[in-house]
DNA sequence: TATTGTTATACTCTATAACTATA
DNA sequence: TATAGTTATAGAGTATAACAATA
């Protein structure tokens, strides 16, 4: 009689982030919570190949390759291939994806609150740090 | 110049409920992450109308029923309707279900495992506490 | 041989809106 | 009128496998 799972780290992770997506969505539809974590990555850290993009928002690089093709085709983002390795393609925000990824902040700033107000200031800043850890391990097998 | 968002709760829950979901399924694929968590739940809080079920497990009322359906198909729920008020469903696991869901425990306690493990246990424990209080907070208008 | 990325394919999750049936 | 659930519809995310291009 137990609630392992239910009481769990995995379960309450899903549920939580399903959650704070939820938020996101209801307050507009325009990007989805990845589509927005790709523009802010570029934001925040600049132009980056698909390897790294996808690092840094833990999203495969088939999903992020169909991904990237919808920002493309909307003309958020330019692909152009690295001359010193043409191997790679450098994905870099265009005037219009800037535009948008910056209105498109307060929308993540409000989610940040609702958070904020949910847990309280320690609690937030306390599960944001926990978070960050988990978040860069990346699991076994994962490129 | 700042990481605002990609530093942020939002993100980084996204990122790491992508890692432990992506590690759950290089274990195995015949259950998918949100159909166990409905398996435990009735598992662990025997069976449920739709409405309880869809608040245990954040997941909406229109893809809780298609996920329902799916599961139903395989064999491994029962619905049938509850005689005091038939507008409600009674969702409650078949054996083969109960059978299927106690295998994929461990399928579960290994993801538990990894995220201990990168964690440590002190963090683990508190990581749990903080995602249970706010997995609990309803976004706004979810029913 | 290993790396980077694309494509084909398949399936699930997700959610809105409109609906049926109950209460 | 309100609640419980379904269905139609639409779209995105997800990942495996096979592939091309490059290193």
């Amino acid at each position: 009689m137990g609630t392992d799972f239910t009481d769990g780290i995995a379960h309450q992770l899903r549920r939580a982030s399903q959650s704070a997506t939820t938020f996101w969505q209801l307050q507009g539809r325009d990007l989805t919570a990845p589509q927005f974590s790709v523009l802010a990555a570029l934001t925040e850290y600049g132009a980056q190949d698909q390897t790294s993009l996808g690092k840094l928002t833990s999203i495969d690089k088939s999903t992020l390759a169909t991904l990237v093709d919808r920002l493309s085709d909307r003309g958020l983002i330019d692909k152009t291939t690295d001359p010193a390795n043409r191997r790679r393609r450098r994905i870099q925000l265009t005037d219009a994806g800037r535009d948008r990824c910056a209105r498109a902040y307060a929308q993540a700033a409000a989610t940040e609150q609702w958070i904020t107000d949910v847990l309280g200031d320690t609690d937030a800043r306390q599960l944001r740090t926990l978070l960050q850890k988990l978040g860069d391990a990346q699991p076994p097998t994962r490129s």
